[in-house]
DNA sequence: TATCGTCCGTGCGGTGGGGCACATACGAAA
DNA sequence: TTTCGTATGTGCCCCACCGCACGGACGATA
């Protein structure tokens, strides 16, 4: 149970909670695995569970008509998945998918609505989350609409990086053109200019940030205006970290 | 003051209320004509006041760096504007603009909190109504990845249609452009042809719909995807109407 | 009716990205 | 060590869209 206890404290929203509010949830949370390319579920499921990731980042998606999936949201140790299962249900994604490996503790969608009605600190934060991720998905479409590969492929690097807390991800060019909704071959083109400066390597499936300050420089705009928000409006909970 | 209702219930949210709600609000409404390019706030301003447009349109503008701007929400008659306002709020957008000239319907900020505090079912529709914003934000996400310009003006136009009700647009190709975040010569490309197809016309700033049907055949899957939502999300409050 | 500002049409070269086909290179399993 | 599947590199053609420049057309105004 301290286990329990060490592990969904890396979620920033769950470490954000006062101590005892924490304490009380942490029954109903349970820690579960999470592997690549695993649907946490589909449109028009009943949403069962809200994930709250530590070590895993999950991707909202969107599929079209003709097949091309984008992304809507991703999320990570950042942030929760489901959060408006307890706030209505707009049903923006078309599926909830595992973007990378790892942990996350889940709770049931109707002990989230039980713990929301009864803990207001617990509720503004699913709140203040919400907005948040309506920031994430508005920066999405200005993104891309004006900027190329080469920012978007750097802004999903660092936001992983963010999620993740590692420089060490886990993921082909190939899983991040899906998510981008680009060429395969788009992606590894990026990728090979940002490693020729040096700034990542890479082989079969494993990505390493070399230069995080590197990367920062070449990102668009839209990165550092996702994080602003997402400090100013928890920045009462969560401490402005650098890392 | 039979005229101010009358009017505000031009606006679909406030018609959605239960007439006791309504005539209780009625008195802190007040209504407002609004002329193109009118800036009715920047991203640093307090936000006064939230808009119920009835026969005005009002776009959420972001801006980039370069001086491009897009379009992340639009809003008439069937919604309001400033939501995220009692809601805390997420500064996605650098500006709300007016984007085609009418009247809306305006309350104070701080009368909004109070009343949302007071009328549950005014607290509701404000929810599901930030709900189908936040479908429409991901929906763009998409169509500015996936879709070409004239499906987007298509979309554009149809939606304009929705929230302004009248087949009569008052509205140049630069302005669209502006919006939609692409060149001006481009929207008139795909005006020309949609007119050489029978299904619009134009001249110096006034476009007709002429063929709605023909519209909607045209449209990327991106337009019915968030009237569904939009219908679906507010389906207790409004009847579903074809027009 | 002449002028002027605004709105819209059109042409041209440049470029990012798409679709496709195939070559290469690495790693795991046999 | 060979084999095989998967991950990544590369080249080719095509198209939508951009930036720019300019020409025509309409409407208000005097």
């Amino acid at each position: 149970m301290t286990d329990t206890k060490h592990g969904a404290l890396q979620n920033k929203l769950l470490a954000a909670l006062p101590e005892i509010e924490f304490e009380n949830i942490l029954s109903k949370l349970e820690p579960i695995d999470l592997k690549v390319n695993e649907v946490l579920w589909e449109m028009d499921e009943k949403r069962e569970f809200v994930y709250f990731p530590t070590t895993a980042m999950i991707c909202l998606i969107y599929e079209s008509q003709e097949g091309v999936s984008v992304e809507v949201g991703m999320t990570g140790r950042q942030g929760m998945v489901g959060v408006v299962t307890f706030f209505g249900d707009a049903r923006m994604a078309k599926r909830a998918i595992v973007q990378h490996e790892g942990v996350a503790y889940r709770m049931k969608a109707t002990d989230v609505e039980k713990e929301v009605a009864r803990r207001p600190d617990f509720q503004d934060i699913c709140m203040c989350y919400t907005q948040t991720l309506i920031a994430q998905i508005s920066q999405s479409a200005i993104c891309n609409r004006l900027h190329s590969i080469r920012q978007q492929l750097c802004r999903y690097l660092l936001v992983s990086h963010d999620n993740l807390g590692t420089k060490k991800l886990q993921m082909t060019h190939d899983q991040i053109s899906n998510v981008l909704g680009v060429r395969r071959e788009s992606v590894s083109g990026a990728a090979l200019e940002l490693s020729d400066e040096g700034l990542i390597e890479y082989s079969r499936g494993n990505i390493t940030i070399l230069d995080l300050k590197g990367l920062r420089a070449v990102v668009c705009e839209c990165y550092a205006a996702v994080n602003d928000q997402y400090n100013r409006i928890l920045a009462k909970y969560i401490s402005t970290h650098d890392s």
